[in-house]
DNA sequence: ACCTTAATCTTGACGCTGGAAAGAGGCCAA
DNA sequence: TTGGCCTCTTTCCAGCGTCAAGATTAAGGT
């Protein structure tokens, strides 16, 4: 055998162990390169252990998706949190933690906002990203005073997509393929003001 | 055989029949259930038929990726000249044939802007991915008037950025899950217009 | 202390996959 | 007609996810 001999049969955490052996090997793979065994291989034990915690691939991966959302709505908060009071600042804020999230587990973030993920567990996300947008929603309608529901809705529709689709396309390589990430930040600050701006402005016309 | 007796030998024209067929499979799978094997199956041929037109599944993909893109700047463009001239409406316009194309072809797009793609082709996506950026920068020149590069080139990020962040939500679920396409379409068409005044206030301040 | 029960992990098997190697079939130019 | 080349098929390999059966250990009641 291969396995050390100081390993007992019973591994201890099995269920934690594969969690933080898949969320890595995600990270280097892909998605299409993620394979159950090669998780199992790196939690030092049998390729058929994991089904004991995970009845298949898709309930590891949805278990890294839905703890991906709480590391995300947390970034989120605690950037908010660091920005101060002003709505207008603590909507960068939120941007900034999104983001910062979003370029630390690429991989991850992108099966979080995947279909795969809708395939793969339908209602278990939803919650989760639903807060997120909760999250949005509250400091947008802070920035908007008084203002109708389908004005909140629209900004935080438009608050979201933002910050979304930047730090999407800054992944993919679209917006600044070879710009330092010094120079990415900048930019993607730069957004998230447009943003910003444009949410706060709706509140008070002109 | 179960093949048809029908069926020469020689396909004909395979190479074509593999990314039609392809494509469907796509769709209906999603990009982890996507199988050469089956691609061929569907273009009635052997599994091992495609190795002399595509060198490796990620060929194929590669390949899909860019007619995806020929295809998306050429839904964009349409939709741009059926917007008339104002620069503001033709930045809806572009914003409109994006998440058409988008949402008819929901696998692909999430692909096209996936690392998977990245990882797949590295250079010959980015080239198709820089015309949907030229598209967007253009108008956004247009809507500006005369501005410095760095605005334009931000307004650029911003426009890009809404599209892509407010149509992969909606593909997502996280925005408007259970709302009805009409209702869907005013959403969007709602961010658009926010992010089309952004840009061309931006181009004449107050 | 012991024995039962349940949980955990291993081994082995199945059908599927992508890919390589080798051979069969048909087209075309000489 | 014939030879060469491209296309496609067949066969084989290792790796995959998943299932079934057996081995090993932990836990708990007596």
């Amino acid at each position: 055998m291969s396995r050390s001999k100081t390993r007992a049969y019973h591994h201890g955490d099995l269920r934690e162990a594969l969690v933080a052996s898949g969320r890595k090997l995600l990270e280097e793979k892909g998605v299409r390169g993620f394979t159950l065994r090669e998780c199992a291989r790196r939690a030092d034990v049998s390729h058929a252990a994991p089904a004991h915690h995970f009845a298949s691939m898709d309930e590891l991966l949805a278990e890294l998706v839905r703890r991906g959302f709480e590391e995300l709505v947390a970034a989120m908060a605690a950037e908010a949190g660091r920005a101060g009071a002003e709505p207008a600042a603590r909507l960068v804020g939120l941007g900034v933690g999104y983001m910062a999230f979003a370029a630390a587990n690429s991989v991850l973030f992108q099966l979080m906002y995947s279909q795969e993920a809708v395939r793969l567990e339908a209602k278990a996300a939803d919650g989760a990203a639903e807060a997120v947008r909760s999250l949005l929603a509250d400091e947008v309608e802070e920035a908007l005073g008084h203002a109708s529901g389908e004005v909140r809705q629209r900004m935080t529709d438009f608050a979201w997509a933002t910050m979304h689709g930047f730090i999407t396309l800054v992944l993919e390589g679209g917006i600044g393929g070879r710009d330092s990430s010094r120079a990415l930040k900048t930019r993607g600050l730069a957004a998230l003001a447009a943003m910003a701006e444009t949410v706060v402005r709706s509140g008070s016309p002109r």
